[in-house]
DNA sequence: ATGGCCATAGTGTATGGA
């Protein structure tokens, strides 16, 4: 089994490539962040063409979440019940009797300002959520994919000095996302030996794809049960280099 | 050169992203 995520920036804009991505790498699970589309805009049927179900939670302009597998989608929570939030970055389904949620964390703009207040809020409300959906599906596994605006660590930074306190590199932003892997969750993609300076993200801006000036803030997180069956994490760079890319890559976990 | 790009809303240019 394949699960994956990405950030597409606009499903609207990017969804030729979401398609052409999935006829190569037919995943069993994917999660969408940022489709920017409201829900009677959302591309179903182009979707359900490709072979998946897909439910999905969205709202004008900005964030918006959406969970796409080859098997049926059931049991679908929107937002999180512990933190009322107009915005729409939370959406959970059970597939394969596996819980999956899909995360759009906050970018928090600027240190200190009320959106990084309001980052921190969001994911300590996340973590009081995880803890009881954990709990409910600590047998079968959980795993938690997305977009955590966090690079965890200064290897996950291509310019850790530049970056040093800044916004997705504070201590506190740090310590939320620790936080929750402090709840019995793993990182996936550093369950393996990874090449140095693997990034997720890269600046639209000073060539930074070309330069590989980027972050590593997209994470496929699991529980205990399923970091015992995954076997694979790697990031897929591919997408970054067609015309009109997102900023995000795929980030790609298999399960045996 | 302390900003450069991209998407959105909507036709000027502001806001947000990361």
């Amino acid at each position: 089994m394949k699960i994956a995520t990405w950030n597409v920036n606009s499903l609207k804009v990017r969804l030729p490539h979401l398609l052409q991505w999935l006829a190569a790498h037919p995943v069993d699970v994917l999660c969408l962040q940022e489709t920017k589309l409201t829900d009677d805009k959302f591309p179903v049927a182009e979707i359900e063409a490709a072979g998946y179900n897909v439910a999905f939670t969205g709202q004008k302009t900005y964030n918006g979440v959406a969970i796409l597998a080859r098997a049926p989608i059931t049991d679908v929570v929107k937002n999180n019940p512990h933190f009322p939030d107009e915005q729409q970055r939370l959406l959970a389904a059970t597939v394969d009797g596996l819980r999956f949620i899909c995360a759009y964390v906050p970018n928090g703009q600027a240190v200190d300002s009320d959106k990084y207040v309001y980052k921190l809020a969001w994911l300590d409300g996340l973590k009081t959520w995880l803890q009881a959906e954990l709990a409910a599906h600590a047998t079968q596994g959980l795993a938690i994919l997305g977009d955590y605006n966090i690079a965890p660590e200064d290897r996950d930074v291509h310019d850790p000095a530049a970056w040093a306190g800044q916004v997705l590199c504070s201590d506190k932003e740090r310590a939320a996302l620790q936080a929750l892997l402090d709840l019995g969750l793993s990182d996936a993609f550093r369950l393996f030996e990874q090449a140095d300076k693997s990034f997720s993200w890269w600046d639209y801006r000073q060539l930074g794809f070309r330069l590989n000036k980027g972050l590593r803030i997209d994470h496929i997180l699991l529980s205990d049960a399923l970091r015992a069956r995954c076997t694979a994490c790697s990031i897929d760079r591919e997408p970054r280099k067609w015309e009109q890319p997102s900023d995000h890559a795929p980030v790609v976990a298999t399960l045996s």
